[in-house]
DNA sequence: TTCCTGGACGAATTTCATTCGATGGATGCG
DNA sequence: CGCATCCATCGAATGAAATTCGTCCAGGAA
């Protein structure tokens, strides 16, 4: 809840470049004592401004070389049925980002799968087949960049 | 190169969703002495199935509480401008994951704001005064979830 | 000024990472 | 079948790091 220091958002942005990052040289780089340093991610863990730490992962080598974007659009805006295919979309194996939007399009799926045949299944049986999805559009995935969200060190 | 086997497999699943579990953890978990784990681990990131860890960031927090995508429809698909596009999304610092895409759309792109000005000057400044850029739809992102990707202990 | 609070420090302790030689099972070949 | 080779694993040893905790200092409030 504390407002975000510059030493806060230092740390931030080393531990999103580098989550393995040791404790000794996250201190040293931010100019603190490990042990206070510690502290800090700590308190950030806890407030939840640090969400978890994830190792990135070339899908390529698992043998998933082929992604997509499916664009859902739904039959009625009904609220409960609006919650369970969310829920639904972000339980399948292939999901790997959900997005829920404003507009025409009312969820975008990431999703990853081994082939054409594999995506083919997979928006019949996930998608066009649930009865709240009205239509959906898949679009092959040619490249894909993650990045950092920005850490603005202003303050 | 050498094909994933179970622990290889394991090992994965598990960072990716604690990036930061401690090798002596990890080997418990898979079932390996630590300096055998240590070496699995190591292998897997000089491969490059391991790519990064990243540290998840609560955008709110950080007075990032807009997101949007924006989709770019390029005028020509002549190569060098669809390379210099790429890299123009790829280095805004409000950028946070960029698709390229097969279909009318060319681009999808990830975008945190502050807030709907913030939207406005990045969508005027840096997408529709692109010479490359033909016209763009942004939608606003009312929830975003990202998941790891499957890991099929199957082998 | 004096008290109080919150961070920061650094020594001490515990836990972990990393290295390295040895072991054992699998494979292939004589 | 016996033997040599290879590769992954193990576990002890060592060096390094994480974590704890008592102390100190600066800033704010009374």
């Amino acid at each position: 809840m504390t407002p975000l220091d510059r030493i806060d958002r230092t740390i931030l942005e080393a531990l999103q470049n580098n989550a393995r990052l040791s404790n000794k040289a996250l201190a040293a780089q931010v100019g603190l004592a490990p042990s206070s340093c510690l502290a800090r991610v700590k308190r950030l863990e806890t407030e939840g401004i640090i969400q978890g730490y994830r190792a990135e992962l070339n899908v390529r080598s698992m043998g998933l070389g082929l992604q997509a974007l499916i664009a859902v659009q739904l039959r009625q805006h009904v609220g409960e049925a609006f919650g369970n295919i969310g829920d639904h979309l972000r339980s399948l194996p292939e999901t790997v980002a959900v997005y829920c939007l404003g507009g025409t399009t009312d969820f975008l799926v990431h999703v990853v799968c081994r082939d054409t045949e594999h995506l083919r299944v997979l928006t019949n049986q996930s998608f066009t087949n649930r009865p709240e999805v009205s239509r959906i559009e898949t679009s092959l995935v040619f490249s894909f960049t993650r990045l950092g969200v920005p850490v603005d060190k202003g303050a």
